[in-house]
Formats: structure tokens, C-alpha cells, sequence
DNA sequence: CGGATTTGACCCGCGC
DNA sequence: GCGCGGGTCAAATCCG
């Protein structure tokens, strides 16, 4: 549970940007490009914690001094049979979540959202925001949301695999981790 | 004008 | 069966 696989991800893959200063430990946004990566990374059960309902994180923040945690959600099946009320097939999704620390609730990781919903969250008076990417074909999904108790503390959910490439070039990649201020864990 | 966002309604699963 | 909580839709609105 101590060790967070994305560090070991930031130091062998494209570590470019973050090579004059590694201070930080930035989850996600480069990992995006190949989701596969992160799914194997991820895939490996770190955790302690398998399932942790987002709510969780609200009331209960054991985050103690950990700029950056990630773990998988295993969600049971995700099944979205809203429209047509077959028999749909029971798709279990993986979904990732990262807890951050940034001042802005967008990090913008490269991929183009287009909100389509927002709800209030139990417990957090912060509310939560439900973003779709805007890909054709893709229908990959994050929700991000804001701990009530720690106002710089961002959980973004993500959910599902992206099929194709990066729209935005990475060289905002700076520009993202300016928005971030990430306390590595010593 | 077109695409993204807002926001209340709607839907659905689940627990009581 | 009903109410609640979470997730999504979609019409109105905003904005570049």
C-alpha cells in the first residue's frame, strides 16, 4: 500500500517534462496516452482499500501527508441499461481513482470533456462534476470532485479505456502541473 | 452560429 | 412500495 505505482510510471516512461523538476508526482495525464500502462500498473493490488465509495472520501480522509494517492476501483458491473432494457451484457468498467491537491477542479489531462451533469455529494458541499469524452466512439468517462473537509484536495474518478489518441499536445503539461501543488509523501 | 455548459427533471438500484 | 442517493438526459443558456 506504501508504494504508489505511478511514481515507478513517472520515472521509466515519458518523463520529459517532469525531468527538470520530479518533485512532484503527477498520476495521470501522461499515463493517458496509453491507458493499457496504466491498467497494468494499476492492475497489480497495491491497496488496501479495494472498493472505497466515493463518499468515503468525504467524511473519512486518511490521507494523511500523501500528495498524490491512486488506487483501483473495482467496480462490481457498471451496467448503464437505461435506454433499452434488454438483456444488456454486465461490463465490469475499471475505474481509477487519483486523489490530487490543486487549486482548480479541471485537470486537464490532454483528452477533450464535455459535462453533462453535476450533483451534490452527501456529506460535501462541494458538488460533483460528471464529464464524458467528447470522441466519437469513446465513452470514457471521470467525475471529479472536491473533498469538503480538505478544499485543495481533488478525487477524479476515471472510467473506462480510451480507444484513441490525445487530441491536445503535452507540452501544456507544465502548464497543468503549475495549476497543481502535489506534496510528495516526505 | 456551433459547440460546450448549466440545471432541473428523470431514471434506476437499493434499503427500509 | 416508497424514499433516498447517485447517475444521466436534455432543453435552455452561455460563450468564443
Amino acid at each position: 500500500m506504501e508504494s504508489y505505482p505511478m511514481l515507478a510510471f513517472l520515472n521509466s516512461s515519458s518523463s520529459s517534462a517532469a525531468s527538470s523538476t520530479n518533485y512532484y508526482n503527477f498520476p495521470f495525464s501522461l499515463s493517458m496516452e496509453n491507458s493499457n500502462a496504466v491498467n497494468g500498473l494499476f492492475g497489480t493490488p497495491t491497496a488496501a482499500q479495494p472498493e472505497v465509495p466515493a463518499s468515503e472520501y468525504n467524511g473519512h480522509d486518511d490521507h494523511q501527508n500523501k500528495g498524490v494517492v491512486g488506487y483501483e476501483i473495482e467496480a462490481e458491473n457498471v451496467e448503464k441499461s437505461k435506454t433499452n432494457k434488454q438483456g444488456e451484457r454486465k461490463i465490469r468498467k475499471h475505474r481509477y481513482a487519483f486523489q490530487t491537491r490543486s487549486q482548480v477542479d479541471i485537470l486537464d489531462d490532454g483528452y477533450r470533456w464535455r459535462k453533462y451533469g453535476q450533483k451534490a455529494v452527501k456529506n460535501n458541499k462541494f458538488p460533483r462534476s460528471y464529464y464524458r469524452c467528447t470522441y466519437e466512439g469513446c465513452g470514457v468517462k471521470k467525475q471529479v470532485q472536491r473533498l469538503s473537509k480538505d478544499e485543495g484536495t481533488v478525487v477524479t474518478t476515471y472510467e473506462g479505456v480510451h480507444s484513441h489518441p490525445i487530441e491536445k499536445s503535452t507540452d501544456n503539461f507544465e502548464h497543468i502541473l503549475s495549476q497543481m501543488q502535489i506534496f510528495p509523501s516526505f
